[in-house]
DNA sequence: ATGAAAGCGCTAACAA
DNA sequence: TTGTTAGCGCTTTCAT
């Protein structure tokens, strides 16, 4: 292969019998400024549309970036600028897909705002949401979206000394930070047992995961309690296992849970254990909600298509995450915002005998 | 609130009658390096843990920034080493829960090795994943990871400039880059194929989404052809729609198609689809896989949970990711590695009257 | 409207 | 084993 060098940063070679240009060094400011024959703070203001400049300025910067194939370097620009302009996302667990909607919502509006969106995973690990703070603060994000209220006293002091905004997604109960958008778990909770008592359910029973790791579930369910302890009630069980939330959890804790006691109405922790539990009782032949109540929670849309749609109670994740993304980055954006949810009345749930 | 100055970047303030320390301005390096009665350089060295130094020096370096609530500043950094540590990774939706597996696997390895990861939603639109593919090289990211191997050619010459390591993820044909990691969506349409041949049905249809948008979805719809083909069959019809893959979707189109055509059997493009497919024969009464038998692709582990467990193809797609990640970051790992699949018999594919 | 120059906080040579 | 120094590529005053 022939070549020859060519300006700065190019290389043109031969190959097939037709010359190419390739780039051998990185195209900075200082070369756009050269080839535009311009200053590079000129090229600076161009490239971020911010200041002034001539239309004339500007066309020579933008053709010479573009024919250079200039790419901003924007770890330089944000260490300049003090500020990257990057949004740190921290979810519990990607499985569920009420968070993949979070991370949908937040991912659309950045987007749009020149923002882009840094994600980790905690699996409902408090030190492992630690850590991931620490690694996304050495980044200075423009902001950190934390799922639910909940945080270790470290991970809220770091925070507190970075001057980094912070935004609580999916609770507003005893958010710790000044900014956050979801809804009342206990009223959920609520909700869910108002509903199934004004169908006629009496003993009911409890099926969830593991609460000690989902804390926005064990908010639910004293809720739940809460409003059956109004009309002199309590659960006549509560059947949960430490694992992650699943269908197939949901189908063995039911069928763990009608075996063993007389329930006529289960509250699920979630729609995907709730749809486990509908998939059971349709194997083993038990009427739903004749024989067996199921109340779900979240408003999944595979609860719909269920031979009888799922009853359950509907939060608009994405919104969640749309509006968490929308306070992080707009200065003027902040406060606790509680968009509430909608009961789902469904089939699932219905007068007995 | 009395307060006075402390050292060069504290603030000590009496508040409910206490003293209290709080930063004011950014803890650097050289603030560490003062405090501990070091050089600079020597703290860059102990932080990251590289180069050589005495244990005396590093529990002083180490106890000062501590103490300092030093935070390190990667943009500078990574700047400076003219890399930084973060991984980007592009994939086309995240309501479906298959790229919600990738990320899984890609965090949980990028997790262990010091590594973040960004990323981005493309809604299968090649435009946007310009776009993306755009806004992360301006991070000088280790890696980008992508998924599929059909990128528009603009997308594909702002990677191979970036002298940036690229690896394509789910898919082994057609690489454009080194890297691969994934199985061959072709082969996959042809094992469905054999294996619902091999249990005699014959009038097969098929129910898919947007064939335009999910490329992979259309590869494995070939290879079911050529299967057929080499039988001298084909298929009894084609249903799709321009939307996204959904349960919903796969009642609908189920429903469509089976009025429509007098189809055995349904080949879907994805278990989403067909376990909508499989609620509405449920709720329809239709007998499956007596009158009707039903293929997804994937192996979600809702399948296995439906009454009749859905015949499928598995894939692991955790460990694609996991492995796509070691690729990125390990600069000796490398090639296209293809993983294959599992066949799932299941019970919704079974031999016809 | 534009340019020159001083950092941003760190890493990597190079000395010592 | 350590410290000194020169950038990394950009933004941002401050002049002009």
């Amino acid at each position: 292969v022939a070549s020859i060098f060519w300006q700065r940063c190019q290389l043109l070679l031969l190959r097939g019998g037709r010359w190419h240009i390739e780039q051998v060094m990185k195209i900075t400011v200082a070369d756009v400024a050269t080839a535009a024959g311009v200053g590079e703070s000129t090229v600076s203001r161009v490239i971020r549309n911010d200041g002034s400049f001539s239309a004339k300025t500007r066309d020579r910067v933008l053709s010479a970036a573009q024919s250079l194939g200039y790419v901003p370097n924007r770890l330089a620009g944000s260490l300049a600028g003090a500020r990257s302009k990057l949004v740190a996302v921290i979810v519990p667990s990607l499985t569920n897909i009420v968070f993949a909607d979070v991370l949908r919502g937040v991912s659309a509006f950045l987007e749009g705002a020149g923002y882009q969106g840094v994600f980790g995973v905690t699996d409902y690990d408090p030190e492992k949401e630690r850590r991931l703070v620490e690694s996304f603060l050495q980044y200075r994000p423009s902001a950190i979206l934390l799922s639910g209220v909940e945080h270790g006293r470290e991970t809220i002091e770091m925070l507190r000394r970075s001057d980094c905004k912070v935004v609580e997604m999916l609770d507003t109960e005893g958010a710790v930070f000044p900014n956050a958008v979801g809804f009342s778990n206990a009223a959920a909770g609520a909700a869910a047992a108002r509903f199934m008592l004004s169908r006629g359910h009496r003993r009911i029973g409890y099926v969830g995961h593991d609460l000690d790791k989902d804390l926005r579930a064990a908010k639910r369910l004293r809720g739940f309690q809460q409003e059956l302890a109004l009309g002199g009630l309590e659960l006549a069980s509560i059947t949960t296992a430490k694992a992650a939330s699943s269908v197939t959890l949901g189908s063995q804790l039911t069928q763990q849970c009608v075996k063993a006691d007389d329930v006529e109405a289960i509250y699920f922790a979630n729609d995907d254990l709730a749809i486990g539990g509908y998939l059971w009782a349709l194997a083993a032949g038990i009427d739903v909600p004749g024989d067996l109540g199921l109340m779900g929670h979240n408003g999944l849309e595979m609860g719909a298509v269920l031979p009888r749609p799922l009853s359950t109670i509907r939060t608009d994740r994405v919104e969640i995450g749309r509006m968490a993304a929308e306070m992080a980055i707009r200065p003027d954006a902040g406060g606790i915002r509680d968009i509430s949810f909608d009961l789902v009345e469904g089939q699932t749930i219905g007068r007995i005998g």
